[in-house]
DNA sequence: ATGAACATACCAACTAGTCGGTATGAGTCA
DNA sequence: TGACTCATACCGACTAGTTGGTATGTTCAT
C-alpha cells in the first residue's frame, strides 16, 4: 500500500525510525523519540506496531525499499560494459558519502550491530538488506568476470558482498574520525581493488 | 599502575564491559550487566568511574592496550620482508576470526557507532584505539612500498586505515550472517588487494 | 453502526546515579 | 606496642526519572 498524497502515521514512523536510528542508534532512540520526531502519539505507534523491535524490523525492510529504489533508478546502470556499470556504482557510492556521517551510513549496518544478539527477527531483517543489495551486483560483476575471462579464486558473490564490508567499514572510520573523507579514500580502495582484479589478461592463481 | 596478583575491582569492570559490550552492545548494557559479571557492587563501580560513558572510555583505552600488547608480540613481525610482514599480518587477523562475533569483533568499532554522536570522549577514544592500530602497520607499508618501488596514488596511511575499514565491514557482515566464514572471506579479498598494489613493477610474491 | 486510525492517561519495571556507612591498612607518636 | 588518625576501597539500600507497553477512550469514513 504505497502512500497516494499525505504520509500516515505508520510510513512517518518507519521515516523517523531511519532517521533517528542512523543518528543515535537502536537502543538509545526510544518510543517517545520516534513519536515526537514522526509527529504522532504512542498510541499511533503501538496501533502500527507490536513493539519497538517489530518497528525495527518494518524500518530494515522500508530501508531496503527505499534504497533498491535508488539504486534501481541510478545512473551507474547505463554502462554498456558490466565492469564499467561496477566501477560506476562505487563511484556513485563514494558521491553518497557527504556531510554528517547519519546522513550517508547505512541503517541495516547500524542497527544490526546493536541487535543481533538480542532479536534474531532484527538481525535477520538487516542480512536481507545487506546481503540482498550486493545481490544486485553479482549479475555485473559475474558478466564481467566472464567477458574479461578473470580466473581468480574468488566469486561474483564473495566480491560482491567485499564491496559492503568495504564500504560498512568505511561508515565505521568515518563516525570515529568525524568527517566523511576517510570513507571516500576507503571506497578509492575499493574500486582500485575491482580495477587490479580486471587488469590481470590471463588467469592467475593466489 | 598494574596489578601484580589479584584483579582489582577496576580491572574486572574493565574486563567485564569489554565481554558485554561486544556481545550486547553499549547502550543495551546497563551498570547493573557490568557489576554482576564483574563481580563487584554499584559502589565499587561509581567510587571507579565517574559515569557509565567515563568506563566506556577506559574501556576503550583499556582494549587499545590489550590488543596493542597481542599485536605487538605476535609472530607476524618476524618476517624479514616488511611486504610479508604485513601479508602476514592479515593472516593473522584472519585466524583470529573464530567462533561467535563477540569473540573477534572490535570493541571500538562496536562502541563508536552507539556513541559516537552521544558522547565525544568516547568516540574519541575509539578514534584512538582504531587509528592508533593502523599506525603500527603504516611503518611497514611504507617501507615494503619504497622497496618495491611502488608508486601508485595511494599512501601507506591510507592503506593501513583500509585495512581496519574491512575488517570492521567484515565484523559487521559476520554479525549480519551470523558466522565468521563471511568475515574470512573479506580478509581474503584485503590479502588480494594488498598482493595486487605490490605486483606491478616488481615479481610475483607467492 | 462498525471497525480502523488515532489520542490520552497511566503503570510497572528498569535505569543511572547517590549516599551514609564499613573494612582495611599505612603512618604517627607516646 | 598500641591507640589514634587518615585515606582508599568497597558496600547496598535508596531515589528520581525514564522506559516500553497498556487501557480506555474518541474521531471519522464507509
Amino acid at each position: 500500500m504505497p502512500s497516494p498524497e499525505k504520509p500516515s502515521a505508520r510510513e512517518k514512523l518507519l521515516a523517523a525510525a531511519v532517521k533517528l536510528v542512523r543518528a543515535q542508534g537502536y537502543a538509545a532512540t526510544t518510543v517517545d523519540d520516534l513519536c515526537r520526531e514522526a509527529g504522532v502519539t504512542k498510541g499511533a505507534f503501538f496501533h502500527h506496531f507490536e513493539s519497538k523491535d517489530a518497528l525495527a524490523v518494518a524500518a530494515a525492510d522500508y530501508w531496503s525499499e527505499t534504497t533498491g529504489a535508488l539504486f534501481a533508478s541510478a545512473p551507474y546502470h547505463d554502462h554498456a560494459d558490466p565492469l564499467e556499470r561496477v566501477l560506476a556504482y562505487i563511484d556513485f557510492r563514494a558521491a553518497l558519502i557527504e556531510g554528517a556521517p547519519a546522513e550517508f551510513s547505512c541503517l541495516a549496518g547500524t542497527m544490526v550491530q546493536e541487535a543481533y544478539a538480542a532479536s534474531d527477527d532484527i538481525r535477520a531483517a538487516c542480512e536481507a538488506s545487506i546481503f540482498g543489495h550486493a545481490a544486485t551486483l553479482e549479475a555485473d560483476i559475474e558478466a564481467a568476470r566472464v567477458k574479461y575471462k578473470i580466473d581468480g579464486d574468488w566469486t561474483a558473490c564473495s566480491l560482491a558482498l567485499h564491496t559492503q564490508a568495504v564500504l560498512q567499514g568505511a561508515f565505521i572510520l568515518a563516525k570515529a574520525h568525524g568527517g566523511p573523507e576517510i570513507a571516500r579514500e576507503m571506497a578509492g580502495h575499493l574500486k582500485r581493488y575491482v580495477q587490479l582484479l580486471f587488469r590481470q589478461s590471463k588467469g592467475e592463481r593466489k
